[in-house]
DNA sequence: CACGCTGATGTCACCTGATGACATCAGCGG
DNA sequence: CCGCTGATGTCATCAGGTGACATCAGCGTG
């Protein structure tokens, strides 16, 4: 099945990530992804539904396995320590390449459109923890809340591990932002 | 200056809300919108960066405001009591017309491309107010965290607020959501 | 072995969002 | 009355994105 060299899909992937980070994300059109990958565009937009999406599609993975952790956490956690289950997960899953990590967030911050996408999918994650939460039985608002800020923490802790002079434990780096989390909240 | 019907501006920001919540965002065309409020798309384009603008044209209002609040607070304010304050003065801004609210709400959800306006809004807002935290002499994570919490804390107050029976006042919503965080970080 | 099915790809046409360049014209100050 | 200014119209063009249809390698089947 397949008279083309197969792997289209990553070969895409790769490109994008090249080009975007060589001349920009603007500047990279469409056209020239595919022939670097040696498809046509049309061929682009069947793999990824946008020229955002090349970056981010294995967030829906990533959900995936947050949820599976978020649900394998014992009944008697509290509702931000299930969240915290969760955001190990992404943890393991995210922080094994720093390197890879930070091209990939120098080239998203460096546009407001890819900065807009991985926005959504955070918010993404967070309604769907939120969701297995509430179907634990915990409170709407609590649910609402401990989702959010789980992910608020996640985003702290991860631009703190990727401009960290040492190479540190992801998991490690969410653990203390947590913990600093509480001591905040607790001083009020 | 103006040979043509002043307020153009205004037009177009009640025909496209008027179009999105009629049609949906997608199904309506800059054309459609320029057209009833009595002028060309290229118009709509001169007075909006792109067709979501539309909708979020306020935000940067929104984001000074809470700053000049943030910064207003005393500085022996903990660094979450101020974010609260800047939180304050946003819903006082944006909790005086709840069926606005709620029908722009209804609009920006139907939409992922909207959603991901909103949100980079808010992310917005937040980064301005660590970075104010910051030269406030918060530190580096602490602020990213007060921050990032807060606007947490927002967004969920925000829709409980939207979707409560009773029309209560923003500010006590986002008080009271306040605590509930207080109370869950504790809880761990 | 020939046949037809399947799935990934190419090709073509087309729509819409967005932008640059230039023309137009009302009102304002001089 | 004249010329400037600023908002708008007009035109051309590009890039992102999608639908419809053609193409062709490999696969299983009779």
């Amino acid at each position: 099945m397949g008279r083309w060299e197969p792997g289209a899909g990553s070969r895409l992937r790769e490109a994008a990530l090249a080009l975007y980070l060589e001349r920009g994300f603007e500047q990279t059109m469409v056209a020239d992804i595919a022939e670097r990958a040696g498809v046509t565009a049309r061929t682009f937009f069947r793999h990824f539904a946008d020229k955002r999406e090349v970056l981010f599609d294995g967030s829906s993975e990533l959900e995936e396995k947050s949820v599976a952790a978020l649900e394998a956490a014992p009944a008697t956690a509290s509702a931000l320590d299930a969240v915290a289950a969760a955001l190990d997960a992404v943890a393991g899953m995210v922080g094994g390449d720093r390197e890879f990590a930070r091209t990939r967030q120098t080239v998203i911050m460096a546009n407001a459109d890819l900065r807009e996408r991985e926005l959504i999918k955070l918010a993404s994650m967070s309604a769907v923890l939120a969701d297995r939460l509430r179907r634990r039985g915990v409170g709407d608002t609590e649910a609402g809340l401990a989702a959010e800020t789980g992910v608020a923490v996640f985003r702290v802790a991860f631009e703190r591990w990727i401009n960290a002079t040492e190479d540190r434990d992801l998991r490690d780096v969410i653990r203390e932002t947590l913990a600093q989390l509480r001591a905040l909240t607790a001083a009020g």
